[in-house]
DNA sequence: ACACGGCGTTCACGGCCGGTTCACCAGATG
DNA sequence: CATCTGGTGAACCGGCCGTGAACGCCGTGT
């Protein structure tokens, strides 16, 4: 079985519910994700943000599937959440990471998780 | 190409039942844990306790499964012994390798005990 | 027997963190 | 230009944790 790639990244199941794009390394059972192998230190709505867009690598998913998958409901209008959280992990990964981007918005869609240098 | 995730430091049993990583070396035998060469005298407790942490070093460990490890028994809610003692593991740590920071904190899952120089 | 000191536990207070919401701004849209 | 969507800093509140101190237990020395 030959896992070829042929999105620039794919998530990896480890076998231990870790999920591996490129240098970003999640473990969600820890509440931890590595980047460039500095630790990271998330909150919980942080990692399950990250972890349910690390899953999707490379696709964008829209606003209100985000949402439910992570707080768990319909999206209200007017709820910012999800922008607020976002910045979060924007944060704290290109610290972590410096030059490189991870988290792109679709406007009007949703957001892309795709390690990409920066501009 | 082996992608191999670069842990930053792994313990290392010697063969003598001590363990090691980065800068540290404990001695379960001999209550007695070297720390940047320095002896650090730590009591039954809190010997237990640091070792729990340094045998997954680089891991969260969880709160109750850390007090089970150490104590023998489920966690029960309210109690705070983790934390004073993780309390006393780190000044005795952190007095002896100023600088540095050993046990990191998880909010809402537990600690990881993993040498870095302060933020 | 008594005083002392180390150890483990418990208590109480306060600080800081995490989650939510608000307010304001910038860029995109038509 | 008028409007909408998202970026970003900050206020707010509740809960988790950090931390100093008191308490009781037990081994030791006098």
């Amino acid at each position: 079985m030959s896992t070829e790639t042929r999105e620039a990244d794919v998530p990896v199941p480890d076998g231990h519910g870790a999920i591996r794009v490129a240098q970003v390394e999640i473990r969600p059972s820890e509440g931890l994700a590595l980047v460039a192998g500095r630790a990271v230190s998330l909150s919980v709505r942080e990692l399950e943000l990250l972890s349910a867009l690390a899953l999707r690598s490379g696709h964008v998913v829209a606003r209100d599937e985000l949402f439910s998958d992570v707080w768990g409901g319909p999206l209200r209008s007017g709820d910012r959440s999800i922008d607020v959280y976002v910045h979060k992990v924007r944060q704290k990964l290109e610290a972590a990471s410096p030059g490189w981007s991870f988290i792109h918005t679709h406007i009007g869609f949703g957001y892309r998780f795709s390690p990409e240098p920066m501009a």
